[in-house]
RNA sequence: GCGCCCGUAGCUCAGUUGGAUAGAGCGUUGGCUUCCGGUGUCAAAAGUCGGGGGUUCGAAUCCUCUCGGGCGCGCCA
C-alpha cells in the first residue's frame, strides 16, 4: 500500500468515527468518505465534503454539520496540523510538514519497484491493439493505437494486473486470395513474363520486393506448380514476409506481442461453426434474403447485421465473433480492443455479439484511437514525400525518434485528434516536453556526480524532516502520487495521466532546483536533498519507462 | 437522416468520475539566474468552459435541445 493510500484511509477512519460520534447519522447511514486534493494550497492538504453529503440525511445546513464533525475529530491522531471549515461546509485538514518523511525512504527502498501496486489483485486482462491487415505498413494512426495500448499494458502490469498483448492477424478470407495474386503478378514481372494484377490487388513497393525475391530464389521453378498449390505458397510466402516487417516495425517502435493470433485458426478448428451455432440456438439469428442475420438489435445496434453471406462465405464479423468468444473462454477478467477511430461504428455490433452469446459486457470495452494530424512548422502534412502516401511508423521513427514518438502519442487522451508538431518532436529545446522531461533525469545525474566528487556518500542516512520547503514538500506529494496516478490510469484506461504526471514531476524539479541548492555548506540538509533528488530520479525513471521512453544520464 | 468523438486562454490541450477563485505548455509582455548544466526559473496579460434550458446546496463535468468540426453508417475488411 502507498503512503498517501494509507495516510488518506486514515482520514477517512477518523472522519467516520468523528460522524458517527457526533450522532449524525447511524453508522448504516454514514455516506462513503472520499477526500480531494484541493487546487489551492489555503485549503489544505486534504478536504472533504461529507457534511454537504449529510446535509439531507441530517437535514441540517452543512456548515452546521461541519462543525459538530470537526468537534468530534481527535486530532491527537495521525498527523493532523489543524482542521478549518470554510465555503459551502468543506472541511479542509491541514497535515504536519512532517506527514510525507517516509515517502523518500519508500521509494529509494523500492527503486526501480516504485509505482507498483496491487490496485488490479491480479486481474486477468487482455488488450489486442494494433491488428493491422498483413498487406502494408504501419502508419499514423496504427502508431498512435501501438503506443497507447502498449503503454496500456505497461500501466496495468504497473498496477498489479496480470496482462497479454496479442495481434489478431487477418489472414484469411479472399484479401488472402488478392495478396497471392499480387505477389504472382509481381513475380513474373521480375522474370519479364506477362502479369496480370488484380484490379483490388496490393499495389505497394514491398509485394515488387517480394516478386523480385522470389524470382531470384526460384527463377521460373515456380510456374511448374499446379495453380492451388502455387497460389498457396504465393500466399503463405506473402503473409510471411508482411507479418515479419510489421513485427520489425513494432519491435523497433519498442511493441512486443505475447500472441499473434491467427483468423485461419477459427476456420482451422471449426471455431466459426461452434460460434454459429451457440447464436442459432439461443435465438438470435434468422435467414433472409439467401443470407444469415444476427440478430443485433436485441442488444441496441442500429440495424441487423449478416454472418453468412449469399454466396455462403463469411462476412468480416464472423470469424471476429468466434475470436471474441475466443478471447472469453481462455478466462480473461477484462478483453480489452484498441481500434481506430474509422472503425467505431463496429464496437455496437460487437458488443451486440458478446451479449448475444451471453458473455457480460461489462467485461469487453474497446478504446478508439482518434486521428492523428501530421504537421511540420504549420503545415498540414497529408502524404509521405518520400513515397507519396501515407507516413508510417518506420519513417516517423526515423525522423524524430522512438522517445519522441512514444512521448506524443501518450500525451493527449485517445478520444483527442492529436497534432504531431514534427519540427517540436525533433527539436531538442525546453519546448518540447519529451527533453523537458528527460532533461530533469539528466540533471539529477549531473548532481550525484557531482555530489560524489565533492566526496558524498550517496547512501549515507538523512534527516527527512529537514525537507520542508514548499519545492521540498510539493516535490514529497508528486513522488507520494506516483502510485496511486498509476492504479487509477489503469481504472479508467487513460495512460496519458502518466505522461501528464510525469511532465508535472519535472516541472516541479526544475522549479525546485532554481528556488533552492541542493549541494551547499550544510551538510545535513545536503544529505537530506541529495536523497530527495534521487527519489525523483528514480520516480522519472521508472514513469518514462512506463511510456517506453529513455531516461538518459546525459544529453 | 442516424451513431460515435471533439468543442475550455491567440494556438495545442489537461481537468482526479458533481466541489471552493477552471489549470498547463507554446506564443505575447516584463523580471531572475557570478548557478549543482540558460535544454532552467518567476510573474503579468489572456476565459460568457460553443449556445439555450433543466437536475441541486454546488455543473466544464449529469439530462435535454441546439450550433460547429472530425469520423463512420456494405451481404468490404
Amino acid at each position: 500500500m502507498s503512503i498517501l493510500n494509507e495516510v488518506e484511509l486514515n482520514l477517512e477512519k477518523t472522519i467516520k468515527e468523528a460522524v458517527i460520534k457526533s450522532s449524525l447519522a447511524g453508522e448504516e447511514e454514514v455516506p462513503e468518505i472520499t477526500l480531494e486534493s484541493p487546487k489551492i494550497k489555503s485549503h489544505g492538504d486534504f478536504a472533504t465534503n461529507i457534511a454537504m453529503k449529510l446535509a439531507k440525511i441530517a437535514k441540517m445546513p452543512p456548515r452546521k454539520i461541519a462543525e459538530t464533525i470537526v468537534q468530534h475529530i481527535n486530532q491527537e491522531t495521525g498527523s493532523i496540523e489543524k482542521v478549518e471549515i470554510a465555503g459551502p461546509g468543506f472541511i479542509n485538514f491541514f497535515m504536519k510538514d512532517t506527514f510525507l518523511e517516509n515517502v523518500v525512504e519508500a521509494v529509494l527502498t523500492s527503486g526501480s519497484n516504485y509505482g507498483k501496486s496491487n490496485s488490479g489483485a491480479g486481474e486477468r486482462i487482455q488488450v489486442e491493439f494494433v491488428s493491422v491487415n498483413p498487406t502494408g505498413d504501419l502508419h499514423l494512426g496504427h502508431a498512435r493505437g501501438a503506443a497507447f495500448g502498449d503503454i496500456l499494458c505497461n500501466v496495468y502490469e504497473t498496477a498489479g494486473y496480470e496482462v497479454e498483448r496479442e495481434y489478431y492477424i487477418n489472414d484469411a478470407g479472399n484479401q488472402m486470395n488478392q495478396l497471392a495474386l499480387s505477389v504472382e503478378a509481381r513475380y513474373l514481372e521480375a522474370l519479364n513474363k506477362p502479369s496480370n494484377m488484380p484490379e483490388d490487388g496490393y499495389k505497394g513497393e514491398d509485394i515488387i520486393e517480394v516478386g523480385k525475391e522470389l524470382a531470384e530464389k526460384y527463377s521460373a521453378e515456380l510456374l511448374e506448380k499446379p495453380d492451388a498449390e502455387r497460389l498457396k505458397f504465393f500466399r503463405e510466402y506473402g503473409l510471411e514476409y508482411e507479418i515479419e516487417k510489421i513485427k520489425t516495425d513494432l519491435e523497433a517502435f519498442g511493441v512486443h506481442f505475447d500472441h499473434w493470433f491467427s483468423e485461419q485458426s477459427l476456420y482451422d478448428s471449426g471455431k466459426i461453426t461452434t460460434s454459429l451455432n451457440k447464436l442459432k440456438e439461443a435465438g438470435y439469428t434468422y435467414e433472409s434474403d439467401g443470407a444469415t442475420w444476427l440478430r443485433s438489435t436485441d442488444f441496441g445496434d442500429d440495424k441487423d447485421r449478416v454472418l453468412i453471406k449469399q454466396d455462403g462465405t463469411y462476412t468480416y464479423l464472423t470469424p471476429d465473433i468466434a475470436y471474441h468468444q475466443n478471447k472469453f473462454e481462455r478466462g480473461f477478467d477484462k478483453v480489452i480492443n484498441v481500434w481506430g477511430a474509422d472503425h467505431h461504428g463496429y464496437v455496437s455490433r460487437m458488443s451486440a455479439a458478446i451479449q448475444a452469446l451471453g458473455y457480460p459486457v461489462e467485461k469487453f470495452s474497446v478504446n478508439i484511437i482518434q486521428m492523428v494530424n501530421l504537421f511540420e512548422e504549420g503545415e498540414r502534412i497529408r502524404m509521405s514525400k518520400r513515397t507519396g502516401k501515407a507516413v508510417a511508423l518506420r519513417e516517423l521513427m526515423d525522423e524524430v525518434g522512438v522517445d519522441a514518438v512514444r512521448y506524443f502519442f501518450s500525451m493527449r487522451s485517445n478520444d483527442s485528434q492529436l497534432d504531431f508538431d514534427l519540427a517540436l518532436a525533433r527539436s531538442e529545446s525546453n519546448e518540447n516536453p519529451v527533453f523537458y522531461v528527460q532533461y530533469a533525469h539528466a540533471r539529477i545525474a549531473t548532481i550525484l556526480a557531482n555530489a560524489k566528487a565533492a566526496g558524498y556518500e550517496l547512501e549515507a542516512s538523512y534527516d527527512p524532516k529537514l525537507l520542508v520547503s514548499e519545492k521540498e514538500l510539493d516535490l514529497l506529494k508528486q513522488l507520494a502520487a506516483f502510485p496511486v496516478v498509476v492504479a487509477d490510469a489503469a481504472k479508467l484506461e487513460t495512460p496519458h495521466r502518466v505522461t501528464q504526471y510525469v511532465y508535472d514531476l519535472a516541472a516541479m524539479l526544475h522549479s525546485f532546483y532554481n528556488a533552492e541548492k541542493v549541494l551547499s555548506d550544510d551538510k545535513a540538509l545536503t544529505q537530506s536533498r541529495l536523497a530527495l533528488v534521487q527519489a525523483v530520479k528514480i520516480t522519472l525513471a521508472n514513469g518514462l519507462k512506463i511510456l517506453g521512453v529513455s531516461a538518459p544520464e546525459q544529453m
